[in-house]
DNA sequence: CGGCTAGTTGAAGACACTCAACGAGCGTGG
DNA sequence: CCACGCTCGTTGAGTGTCTTCAACTAGCCG
């Protein structure tokens, strides 16, 4: 069994967007969104801020390939991790002057920059901006659920489901043969625990504890095997 | 001064969208939303379920009087209120066939209802949608802030900041003369707790501890006057 | 090998939760 | 009219989960 959640078969455009893993993988492959060429094609580094919080805004993205996360910060230094975003994923969109979230690379990333007038321009582009901004509606409601409500373990349990693909979610076919399934966790133990809402300390603890009740197994620090899929399913507090 | 936010002149086209206080006023003014006749119009009592989670997805909708709040639950029973709408906002869309979420009146409210074929032909209403959807995006981002980083005394804090129009917010312009302020608070103190993510108790506890501070005074639960906002914007974790 | 980063684990403490009692306000009905 | 029940809010006491602080380990690179 591959440990790569990458060598999994599943686009996209496929997959119901509020369990879209696709940030979760490592390389992937090109995003179905037609770029004519209006769009400026960015391409940056793992790890570099393609928006700054209070950057001007100037335009708004698209995910070509890579993942990327937004986050926010206070002044005094807490940070969460808002979304994290895949190919065919939006960000930079909004109404102000300026951007009220930072958008950065997880892995080596491309994207397409469009500014307001190329979007005005191209009827199709808006319709695919607001296709994705529903789904991504979506996910923000089911993270706020996450954090508002679930505790530490249920947290780290449905973000480990949220890799893998189909299942977890509503359209999720149980266990198919054996239930194991192995995934890529690009995130460091901070980065988790800033999305989660939590601390690293609690989000390592959860690790610890659900490798020491067999729910799952690991060695390297990113790359997981779940053992029992329907079992982590179950400690997520949504079944 | 006045008790009720109502009374103070401003549209909700005209105040940035993250600290839109509109669903914090009682019966409010028709929305500019634009009724070409293409929409449904539908009008609901107070506490009346518009959206159940898991309905079979049909419409979006268009907040076009009144106020709308957006919740989960999870099988358990605990609750998460993830949005709270006012007049202009949008509620209803999915990329699935089922809404994920459920909408409920906060009072007496009026709503405009289209299904997917009316939105394509529309181009003015997709436009619509696309700059409200934004708008609450970033909401969402603020408030998945809230919920993963900020403690009980900054969350309520917040909220209460968030009912008072044009403060606290990027644009805010400071205290202007006496730096009081009157607002309404329509909310149940469980259901300020499911939106905050936090316990009634927790949530009355801050209100009266902020009491006692001098930062609010009132006598009624629901008419509150924040004394001196200023003071209780420094006490968000935003400034 | 030393220094650095990332992760794990332990001990102590804080913040919020749970459980419970009590009080205020309101509508109903005797 | 007042008693009653009901809902909603407040407050207290005790508990628990998660955080904080700190020590320690593993892996990596010069």
């Amino acid at each position: 069994m591959s440990l790569d959640a990458r060598s999994l078969d599943h686009s996209a455009d496929r997959i119901p967007p509020k369990f879209d893993a696709a940030w979760s993988l490592g390389p992937s492959r090109p995003s179905p969104v037609a770029n004519d060429g209006q769009g400026r094609v960015l391409s940056f580094d793992a790890r570099h801020m393609i928006i700054d919080e209070a950057d001007p805004a100037r335009c708004s993205y698209v995910v070509l390939e890579g993942s990327v996360m937004i986050s926010k910060m206070l002044p005094d230094g807490r940070r969460q991790i808002i979304e994290l975003l895949g190919p065919g994923d939006v960000f930079g969109m909004t109404t102000n002057r300026v951007h009220e979230s930072a958008a950065e690379s997880l892995g080596p990333v491309r994207v397409a920059a469009y500014d307001a007038a190329a979007l005005r321009a191209d009827q199709d582009l808006q319709l695919m901006f607001a296709e994705r901004m529903k789904s991504q509606i979506c996910a923000l409601h089911d993270h706020a659920m996450l954090l508002g409500r679930k505790t530490a373990r249920e947290r780290v349990s449905t973000f480990l489901i949220r890799l893998i693909p189909g299942r977890g979610g509503g359209g999720c076919t149980g266990p198919v043969g054996k239930d194991a399934c192995g995934v890529t966790v690009s995130l460091t133990r901070q980065e988790i625990a800033d999305y989660l809402g939590i601390t690293l300390e609690t989000v390592s603890r959860a690790f610890s504890q659900l490798k020491r009740e067999g729910v799952l197994s690991y060695s390297r620090h990113d790359a997981v095997t779940v053992t029992n899929v329907c079992r982590l399913c179950r400690l997520t507090g949504a079944h």
